[in-house]
RNA sequence: GCGCCUGUAGCUCAUUUGGAUAGAGCAUCGGAUUUCUAAUCCGAGGGUAGUAGGUUCGAGUCCUACCAGGCGUGCCA
């Protein structure tokens, strides 16, 4: 609908005002807030006024009587500063219910975005343990972002990147060794205390002594007294032997991945796209984008490490590549993994982080720029924390003593709807706090509830009308039977539905959604309790249910891309 | 110290890329059910948008300073 005004305003401009100039962008067209003010509302006289030499009031009058005898408006008004109302003719809105009913699931889509590869990458979190109630925000995010690309017609990969080539690898593989040793009661004395903790590595421990039985055992007396970690896991991996060692860690990161998969999933988040740092070292790619640092003088050596030279591309400093002990850091995998992203041609990147990487991004967008070509793009987008909350008390959370709450205990205590409805529903650039026992009561506090209730009211009217006997027929000339005022409200806002498609989209933020369908739930609650749908006269019943019938092609449709459940009956 | 983010009703948050009278929910108070699900609806009170300047037709939104909070600032991962 507003496409429809900014082309009659770009025609008109263009045929009856030769002598203004303009840009497309500036003809800006907005929902009014106000209703005295119309249904939509145009700017474009204040904006190009100034430019023109001419007053903005009298640029709008101009407009307005140019475009008054369309026939697709009620009525155009040019006001005050200069703003211009459009008054939707009623036929015109009509048009929507009747483009729902013929469009169905795919009211809503469009195809901004056709042609266009889109790497949306998220999660990534370490392989070292199951996700956290600190992961399921930038999850539910990305998975729902992906979802709304797909709606505006992108080609969306959604992809994971395992970190499992570092350090913190092998302290979870030493992690498990330990507590394998304390499960097949070997007399080795292990102390050390920077080691993960959780359940989860005595449950990989378990697994590998039942199907393992002691073949991993350490029958070698050694030394474990170094305080130094690096020094002390050297030990154990020289006493075990490499071969043992790299089994075991094969086998841990399987478990932990199969973990993290089974909570994505529990989340209905799907991947298509597991991406490994390793594969990184393993195929050169790591040299061979050091190398090409170093011969185009992105780089220099001092003390004994390789230096990035972060600090031209907006960093506080440069960053070390290779420490001085010839291990890669972080940054290097993590270069190369970008250098990576843009061989496989995708016109727009799309990082979810958490908000405590946010020091990262001008050292990875300063690497990007090095080696993108000039039509693909990264955005980095940040994912605040969520505290989580049981009614007042805030429930505190520690990964170093290993005292958090998983994903998987969140989606199993509030359920997956709720879960990513809460997440969704702030900003995501935007602290926020989670109160699981809000997202676990089924009341009018709960929005989940609010909206699924209002759903399942529309598909109850349909199951009374089949009780009665009855059948609703739509036929379109009946929808002028639709006046009441709130009929007419719940028609504006299925004809907003399209445009906040495109706008969450755009502005990658989906949290519009979950407002829009709050706001729509709340005017089909209201209509449902002051009218009667199922009336005896039949023209207007059929042109209620017409009207209910899109609505719940709306529901189901938006519900699809966040990925919450729209039941029939609650 | 420096850098990034945030500050809107008692609480949690919106405000459609700078628009017209800043809106919801919760909480508080008062009402509605012989009716398609009361998991609902209707009404009331509640605001110097952290503070002070600036930019312009117009600022919660952009700029500057200050105040407060969060995060970051390793040859960590």
């Amino acid at each position: 609908m507003k496409d429809i005004i900014k082309d009659l305003i770009k025609d008109t401009l263009k045929k009856n005002f030769k002598d203004v100039s303009f840009d497309y962008e500036q003809i800006e067209v907005n929902l009014c807030k106000n209703k005295k003010f119309g249904d939509y509302s145009s700017n474009v006289a204040m904006k190009i006024a100034k430019k023109n030499n001419s007053e903005p009031i009298s640029l709008a009058e101009k407009i307005k009587s140019s475009l008054e005898k369309s026939e697709q408006f009620e009525r155009v008004e040019a006001i005050k500063p200069g703003f211009i109302n459009f008054f939707v003719s009623e036929n015109l809105k009509f048009l929507v219910v009747e483009k729902i009913l013929r469009e169905k699931e795919q009211y809503g889509k469009n195809s901004i975005g056709k042609n266009s590869k889109v790497l949306v990458e998220f999660v990534s979190a370490n392989p070292t343990g199951p996700l956290h109630v600190g992961h399921g925000r930038g999850a539910v995010f990305g998975d729902c972002l992906s979802k709304l690309l797909e709606e505006n017609g992108y080609e969306v990969v959604k992809e994971y990147y395992v970190n499992d080539a570092g350090k913190q690898i092998e302290i979870l593989v030493t992690s498990v060794i330990q507590r394998y040793h304390e499960l097949i009661d070997s007399n080795l004395n292990f102390s050390y205390e920077d080691l993960y903790k959780g359940d989860y590595i005595w449950d990989i421990a378990a697994e590998l002594h039942r199907n393992f039985s002691s073949d991993f055992q350490i029958l070698n007396i050694i030394d474990l007294k170094d305080p130094k970690i690096d020094l002390y896991m050297q030990r154990i991996k020289d006493a075990l032997s490499i071969e043992k060692f790299l089994k075991i860690r094969e086998i841990s990161i399987n478990a932990i991945l199969e973990n993290i998969k089974s909570s994505l999933r529990q989340s209905d988040i799907n991947f298509d796209s597991w991406f490994f740092e390793s594969s990184l070292v393993d195929d050169n790619s790591l040299i061979k984008v050091i190398d090409f640092l170093n011969q185009n003088n992105y780089t220099y050596q001092r003390d004994n490490a390789l230096w990035f030279k972060s600090k031209d591309f907006g960093d506080e400093k440069d960053r070390v590549l290779i420490k001085e002990n010839k291990d890669h850091t972080y940054l290097a995998t993590d270069i190369a993994y970008h250098e990576k992203k843009i061989k496989r041609n995708f016109d727009i990147n799309i990082n979810i982080w958490g908000a405590d990487h946010h020091g990262y991004i001008s050292r990875i967008q300063g690497a990007f720029k090095i080696f993108a070509k000039e039509k693909s793009s990264l955005n980095i987008l940040l994912v605040q924390f969520a505290n989580l909350f049981r009614g007042k008390e805030k429930v505190s959370m520690s990964t170093r003593s290993g005292d958090f709450i998983t994903l998987k205990q969140l989606t199993d205590e509030v359920g997956k709807d709720a879960m990513r409805f809460f997440y969704l529903m702030r900003k995501s650039d935007q602290h926020m706090d989670f109160d699981i026992e809000l997202a676990k009561s089924s009341n009018s506090n709960n929005p989940v509830y609010y909206v699924q209730y209002a759903h399942a009211r529309i598909c109850s009217i349909f199951r009374k009308l089949k009780e009665d006997k009855k059948k609703f027929n739509y036929n379109k000339n009946n929808l002028k039977n639709l006046s009441k005022e709130e009929e007419l409200k719940i028609i504006n806002k299925l004809s907003a539905y399209p445009d906040i498609i495109i706008t969450s989209a755009n502005k990658y933020e989906p949290h519009l959604i979950t407002n829009y369908l709050r706001e729509l739930s709340q005017e089909i609650h209201s209509y449902y309790n002051k009218h009667q749908i199922l009336v005896e006269e039949e023209d207007l019943r059929n042109a209620r249910l017409s009207l209910m019938e899109a609505t719940k092609y709306v529901f189901e449709n938006s519900g699809k891309i966040i990925g919450i459940n729209m039941p029939d009956k609650m």
